[in-house]
RNA sequence: GGUGGGGUGGCCGAGUGGCGAGGCAGCGGCCUGCAAAGCCGUAUACGCGGGUUCGAUUCCCGUCCCCACCUCCA
């Protein structure tokens, strides 16, 4: 069975079959990097990377570029207020800071978050303020094919001809004039309100390290013509796979495919965009209030469940949240992890090549992990009955194939600060842990049950937790509050 | 107004024209000195109204509701 995917243009599911053999080409959109991360973007990236892992578990080479927009409106706007007479500092924006130093900053907490929940790096990582020859080159292939235009008026703008290109709208199946007028739709130079900015002429009170020269005069470029460019630069000008949130559909990746297609590139071939998250079915909005923000999450519970919750719904469903989800992740976690550490007791554990059937069956479906994580449970269920009836072949074999699906779904690659950050401080409390458990099986051979007792309760107090096995006492830290891995 | 996606048992969340995924929570049982972990069992679920069909949650029509996008948004 091979990988069928959704794609969004042809609102179909395909079959996927790459350009190139055995090789995929990847783009998919990265932030606009003018504030923290939200959940959203860490669950869109959580996707994408298993969407990765999968392709690579499947035997391809896949070249993925994930961009950073680091020059844009709202950036420059956050960066100009920081230097307002009346503006006061928070946590997150400082007063008087160059919007380049803001981006920078706010791309390292994407860094650190996406690093957090185990989100592998793509290959490349372009910024777009690092490609304003390439982006001039696609605004001049396009005025040359009579797709673009400089304005008449002296602002210096370059827009997108929408008129000219029939074809406008085709991703989204929405032909231009039922497409309803943005209410505060500044008209400016433009032949027609739907076109859009190629280039953004120099504004006056616009700092002069956010404008660079052009054929066109001072300015700094629109928001999709970086993702055109780029792409094209990295992965030709065709590739596989373009993705992003869906609310990127229109305009942004309309608008890339209407001046990628205009200036005669083929470019994406597969358009897939994963689903928004709710809270508790609502949109998420900081004027409500129902927001969480990734490192409330990965302040309440454990990196790895933060991860699995992220990425336990179809890519493409609404992911919803609220405040018992990350608890029940970390439940089926631990159950998956209980698991391993029982194999683990008879040999070590390592991912291998094989996952059973269904789950690749599961994942080849447009990768439904929802019934590829009912595979890896029924796994782990087929284990553990296996290590109970003393069959400890069996559940050494299960375990492999746990520890497999498990890695294609990112959750071994998860990092856990707590346990790293401390061994010497881990060994210490083990050598504690495990005299006291001497003497509560001592204890237990006494059948002093109350002085047995006594020790587990004050272990378990401590978040130490006991299970006894015919081998004797197992011991955990308990997790779900997880102590340890709190952020200070 | 336009475009797209949804409404599944206490919660999350797959899926299918007919043998009720999976997780979490609950209940009963096995195991255990007691727990924990594990295993087994346990639910008149598919927004509403019609229709097609031997049979529909699954197809068709209507209807109600929700969400997303059409303006910056993962």
């Amino acid at each position: 069975m091979a990988l069928r995917l959704y794609d969004t243009k042809t609102a179909t599911v395909r079959d996927f079959e790459p350009l190139q053999p055995g090789r995929v080409s990847l783009y998919y959109c990265g932030a606009t990097v003018q504030g923290r991360p939200h959940v959203g973007h860490v669950r869109s990236a959580v996707a994408f990377d298993i969407l990765v892992r999968w392709l690579e578990h499947s035997g391809y080479d896949v070249l993925s570029v994930r961009n950073v927009t680091d020059i844009d409106d709202k950036i420059l706007e956050k960066s100009a207020a920081s230097y307002a007479a009346d503006f006061v500092p928070d946590e997150d924006y400082p007063a008087g800071e160059p919007w380049f130093a803001l981006a920078y900053r706010f791309e390292q907490a994407f860094h650190e978050a996406y690093d957090a929940l185990g989100v592998r790096r793509p290959r490349y990582e372009p910024r777009a303020t690092g490609h304003m020859t390439e982006m001039f080159t696609l605004i001049r292939r396009l005025i040359d094919a009579g797709h673009a235009y400089p304005t008449t008026d002296d602002s210096g703008d370059v827009y997108f001809d929408v008129r000219s290109w029939p074809a406008y709208g085709e991703l989204t199946r929405q032909r231009v004039e039922d497409m309803q007028d943005a209410p505060d739709a500044d008209p400016r130079g433009k032949r027609d309100p739907r076109d859009f900015a190629l280039w953004k002429g120099h504004k006056d009170g616009e700092p002069e390290s956010a404008s660079w020269d052009s054929p066109w005069g001072r300015g700094r470029p629109g928001w999709h013509l970086e993702c055109s460019a780029m792409s094209t630069k990295y992965l030709g000008p065709t590739f596989d796979i373009h993705g992003g949130g869906l609310d990127l559909r229109f305009p942004h990746h309309e608008n890339e495919l209407a001046q990628s297609a205009a200036a005669g590139d083929g470019f994406a071939r597969y358009w897939l965009h994963n689903g928004m998250v709710t809270y508790e079915g609502e949109k998420m909005s900081k004027s409500v209030g129902n927001t969480i923000s990734p490192e409330e999450m990965l302040a309440s519970a454990r990196p790895v469940a933060v991860r699995y919750f992220l990425g336990q719904a179809q890519y493409r469903s609404q992911l919803d949240y609220r405040p018992s989800s990350l608890a029940e992740a970390e439940a089926a976690v631990d159950r998956i992890e209980t698991f391993l550490a029982r194999a683990g007791e008879v040999e070590e554990i390592a991912p291998g090549d094989a996952v059973p059937e269904g789950f690749a069956a599961a994942m080849d479906d447009d990768l439904n992990v929802p019934a590829a994580l009912a595979v890896l449970h029924d796994t782990v269920r087929a284990g553990n009955t296996a290590w109970d009836a003393g069959d400890r072949g069996t559940a050494v074999a299960r375990a492999r194939e746990v520890a497999t699906m498990a890695s294609v779904l990112g959750l071994l690659d998860v990092p856990s600060p707590s346990r790293a950050a401390d061994d010497a401080g881990h060994a210490a409390l083990a050598s504690l842990v495990e005299g006291l458990l001497e003497e509560r099986a001592e204890a237990k051979a006494a059948k002093d049950y109350a002085r047995a007792d006594a020790i587990r309760d004050r272990l378990t107090a401590v978040g130490v937790q006991i299970e006894d096995s015919r081998d004797g006492a197992r011991w955990s830290l308990a997790r779900g509050t997880d102590k340890e891995a709190a952020h200070g």
